[in-house]
DNA sequence: CCAGGCTTAGAAAGCGGTTTCTTAACTGAG
DNA sequence: CTCAGTTAAGAAACCGCTTTCTAAGCCTGG
């Protein structure tokens, strides 16, 4: 590999000038500029990241994230940030926290110790403190699907409010009265609003709350199955189900077909999230989409204007939308 | 961030003598290191990784190209990858590679310019010939689900042969006598591979090889749909079906169930590759299973050894298997 | 008791760039 | 024509670490 001196000294210059020219940023003779371009050409000379990295105190790289979740969740987000990131010649590194706040620190610490220049986490496990003492202290940080008060521009949420009300009021919009509802941790703050927002349609809609509706799982397939099984065991009717995840959404199918159940004309199921799987599952499934990707390239875009001082604009939004698939039904008596 | 300049002055001990302590390499004396590793200790030091990349001339990363293809494939290798090289204090650097074949030359050139280590590279668009010299010529490259020639330790590949083999088989014990197979593009290796093993395990029944049994696809839900359809207007009686991809398997399915068919009865299916749509479809698919996690974790063993002087012991083993589940049942007649 | 061999610590030279500082040359105004 | 004021190129310091080189100190054996 070529140095910058070798180059200087075909072109006949010091190395300083073949600095200037790289960077463009003083002006530099035109007779010369052209020699040391011919140099480098010649030579197939590229400055060495390494070196420019210890004199600008600056890699070029953004740590990213991301716990060993579901694939399509993981792979749409990093996809997204990378893309975005090399455009502007930026790098991502990854780490991919196992599950537990010990290990997602020690990626972080991995992270950091690798010199990233900001971070990208998605992390439900690590605490408030935490992430709030690394971004002001340690290095830049944007939080992905996750809110905190305390650096709220650092945090890019989905609106989980709307999605669930918009689940809901799909529902409603069939002609559904009667509307059973699988939740995800409440303990979680997007179970929590996702919740909220049903809440909200079927108050809106002159519907009053039953906690007999409501099913609290963890999200996992397994606990689609168990909330329709113990949901039906309430003895309460209900003709459509909404599942704040496309898990549970999965497990419920699985369940109410072997219950022998037809399916959408006997339960009409919306689901929350999963793309790949809603497509996938049959009845393909309705559901409130949100775009990971949207976030995340948002995300990356806001460090690239933060901590490289670049100006691009950046529009927020990435509302919920819902995808109407073949799951849902025009309620029929 | 304290340099290691003044862990030396706190430690009253020149600079030499704490990389000494920090690496390990040359002995020290006892008190000496003692009073430099409390040095260390007070003032939170952490040596500087670009530094010391400079000087050694290794950045302890290594760079993964993996094509945006689809989400489990992209993340399983990739979270086998990261896990691996992590526990080594390697760090991942990702690009992914927008579908094309510059578009990838750009990535490599990327992932190049990053002064990576190492490269791992999932890629069906390059050349032989470009990735054979960027073996040899700049950086020590694996591929992943690829075979080249020239470079046979550098490629890990599935045995796909013993794929199709497996699937057949499966249809063949069974007591299948008439299966039908959607191939990928045959002009990949890993489609035609699988349709020979395919063709094996018929020929090893006795049974002959019918080419109006055959359609070539590209491995597309789309192709699925399109391959059954043509299969079946071909007139030629099946009772079940190969599909070299869960893709196609999944739009074989849904085209089945859009003909009225009901599975597994009227048709058994087995599909290939994808767990996670494997999982989701309904029936849930039989299908040949191999896994990605092994192979990455594999390949990047074999860079720990390679490049960075490990030795571990690697046991390229990541043969198919069949997983058997509901798309497929007994021919009755 | 002293020469020779080892061990160990410090000084200094890189690694390959960027940037400040210096100086030489050139500009234009008085 | 001279002198202050710019411009542009080179010299050298620096980023933080590794490693070679040098030399000091110790031990051992003759």
């Amino acid at each position: 590999m070529p140095t910058i001196y070798q180059v200087a000294e075909r072109a006949g210059v010091s190395l300083s000038t073949v600095s200037r020219v790289l960077n463009g940023k003083a002006s530099v003779n035109k007779a010369l500029k052209e020699r040391v371009e011919e140099a480098i050409k010649e030579l197939n000379y590229r400055p060495n990241a390494v070196a420019r990295s210890l004199a600008n105190n600056r890699t070029d790289s953004v740590g990213v994230l991301i716990p060993k979740r579901n694939a399509s969740v993981f792979s749409e987000t990093l996809q997204a940030l990378e893309c975005t990131l090399r455009k502007a010649h930026k790098h991502v590194v990854i780490a991919m926290g196992d599950p537990g706040i010990e290990a997602e620190k020690e990626a972080v610490e991995f992270l950091v110790s690798r010199n990233c220049d900001a971070l990208i986490i998605d992390s439900e496990t690590l605490s408030d403190e935490y992430l709030v003492n690394l971004n002001q202290t340690t290095l830049p940080t944007v939080l992905l699907d996750r809110h905190i008060e305390e650096i709220p521009d650092a945090c890019f949420t989905f609106n989980n409010e709307k999605g669930g009300y918009l689940a809901t009021r799909h529902l409603l919009e069939l002609g559904h009265k009667s509307i059973a509802y699988l939740s995800g941790p409440v303990s979680k703050a997007a179970a929590g609003s996702r919740l909220t927002g049903h809440k909200r349609a079927l108050l809106e809609a002159g519907l009053t709350v039953n906690p007999q509706l409501i099913f609290n799982g963890d999200a996992s397939e397994n606990d689609g199955e168990r909330g329709l099984l113990e949901l039906m065991a309430r003895d309460l009717p209900f003709s459509a189900l909404v599942c704040a995840s496309n898990g549970m959404a999965s497990g419920a199918i699985g369940c109410a077909r072997d219950l022998g159940m037809r399916l959408p004309h006997d339960l009409s199921i919306v689901g929350y999230d999963d793309m790949l799987i809603a497509h996938h599952l049959h009845p393909k499934l309705t559901a409130v989409h949100h775009s990971r990707a949207d976030m995340a390239a948002i995300a990356a875009t806001y460090i690239l204007n933060k901590v490289y001082g670049q100006t691009h604009h950046i529009q927020p939004s990435f509302e919920p939308s819902l995808v109407v698939r073949e799951s849902t039904l025009e309620f029929a008596n």
